[in-house]
DNA sequence: TTGTAGGCGTTATCAA
DNA sequence: TTGATAACGCCTACAA
């Protein structure tokens, strides 16, 4: 059997309520110092942890923070996000719990769990939102602006933008868009895309080439084929991996960057400096995002003070060899 | 507020006692349909979901399974691992929680969560292991004949037999192994390297030469100098990351495999098939293993029929061109 | 077939 | 400064 705070009460010779008042340093309780010392000595000796599901069961509310996650299939990138965010919400007494934000219904994602608060990372409608809201569950937002004023936006526009800017500094005047086909994407993809076209248009540019490309070579010879016949010089990829995959179609075609075609990556992935030529790419900061995001749980959970807005300008160009 | 088990049996006109009957089709227990019907239809009217909280404190034990991953950045695979497995029992009603296996004393990671069960991923010692057993704490592990006979091993030593299995099929006689420098790769790395040198030593062939790699170019030329030196014709890498280091070392002193050095990896990682050239690699298939494990979880935790024993030979050659 | 009552471990209120 | 007690929501003998 576990170790209840009565048998630490019993070996320190004092009530569960005091043992309770130690370990959680209850505020305004006046207790002795050598009280305090038997009651943590006994807890230390037998090992006591209290029990969550007892805390959750008084408090109204777990521990726990549910992070809603994209159904899409992990990348470096969000794999990156949810682990800093666990270790950084572990520390501070919180424990994660991802779910795919597709799986079942909502409210039975989270109404069992009575979670300390939702980091939503994928879609979640209004009205899943409005459910949240209406059940006191704090909801902290990765994306768009479409979450409240409790949302943070990643500026998805901001590295769209960020990657026109480069090419255009190249000389670039006429660009393509490496897009991924799959459906599941849009949530990233299209706040990217829109600051690429946005960024485009203020520069007088044609608007971007957008041409699907999976991660296989015979797709990507295709794409580059196209773009060619389109007239562009430079290609924005939504991510390192569709980099990835132009960089292997040009190859294929006996192309070369940058000198062929210019190509820009976006998330920085380890093997990004390993590509032929290797990847001029953007940093996204992810982890720093992830502290931003575990530090406004706690300020919105916990009542800690509330961290100063996110400077989005961290993202960091990672000029190498393929623009 | 939250919705209760009263507040349903106010609604149905029945006591608390019958919803819990309906809601977990309490064995043995005879209820009319008229009375089912109208506990079932007021739940979902109000929308009621059990506390979790409630639960596991009368159960004694948490719907929560304790994933022990270890320290190391998250790659592709092992975020593939943890995906699969936390979607697989969310299915089961199980909720999954990571923890870094690292992160502070390993009583206090589960003591206060009395999980379900708990996945080894990581590194555990055998006093960890111990302790577990002997709180009634069913322990499931990914790794390693240490663990015991609840523990399922990943033959790592598989995997480095499969590459120079390979290799040798391509008449290679002498091989070099590209290993990460990062102490904590530890874990994985002494199984792949053990099966690499014993394939080698069944075949008559020479020690294989061990060079560490980092991800970086420089480094890797480094490294594809000295094999040149020893007189290798072959290398298999630790996973394909460190392949493509050794690509992009190659590529750097004008070298290309096949033709200057076989190179074998291992995960099949999307980019893989986009490396130059493609890469031959090992699909461990960790979605099967995923699967597996989560059906031990079940089986130990939830009294499941217990799986069959996982067919390590899932494992496939994914040929390509750079062998 | 359904209801009543007690207890799981913790914390907050109130009394000592 | 500390202790007794009730209550959080659920499950399950046992009683009706």
């Amino acid at each position: 059997m576990a170790v209840t705070a009565k048998d630490v009460a019993r070996a320190a010779g004092v009530s569960a309520a005091t043992v309770s008042y130690v370990i959680n340093d209850h505020p305004g309780q006046k207790i002795t110092d050598a009280t305090r010392k038997r009651v943590l000595e006994a807890a230390e000796q037998l090992g006591y942890q209290p029990s969550e599901a007892a805390r959750a069961l008084r408090r109204g509310t777990s521990q726990t923070v549910l992070l809603l996650i994209p159904d899409v299939t992990i990348g470096e990138v969000m794999a990156e996000l949810i682990d800093t965010l666990t270790d950084v919400l572990d520390a501070a007494g919180l424990s994660a719990a991802t779910r795919r934000a597709a799986a079942g219904t909502l409210r039975q994602t989270w109404a069992g769990l009575r979670p300390a608060a939702v980091v939503v990372v994928g879609p979640l409608g209004p009205s899943g939102r409005q459910e949240l809201r209406d059940a006191g569950v704090p909801v902290v937002d990765v994306l768009g602006p479409a979450s409240g004023d409790d949302g943070q936006e990643i500026p998805q526009q901001h590295l769209g933008r960020m990657q026109v800017e480069h090419l255009t500094s190249r000389g670039h005047t006429a660009i393509g868009y490496a897009a991924p086909e799959d459906p599941r994407f849009a949530l990233f993809l299209d706040g990217r895309l829109a600051g690429v076209r946005g960024a485009c248009r203020e520069r007088g540019m044609p608007e971007p080439v957008v041409v699907p490309v999976r991660l296989d070579v015979a797709s990507a010879e295709e794409a580059v084929a196209r773009w060619l016949y389109a007239g562009v010089t430079a290609i924005a990829a939504y991510n390192d991996e569709a980099a990835f995959a132009v960089l292997a179609g040009m190859h294929r075609l006996g192309m070369s960057a940058p000198d062929d075609l210019a190509v820009i990556g976006l998330d920085d992935i380890a093997l990004a400096a390993l590509a032929s030529p290797p990847l001029t790419t953007i940093d996204q900061r992810v982890d720093l995002l992830a502290e931003h995001l575990a530090a406004l749980v706690l300020h919105r959970a916990h009542g800690a003070p509330q961290p100063p807005a996110f400077d989005w300008d961290v993202a960091t160009l990672v000029v190498r060899e393929s623009t």
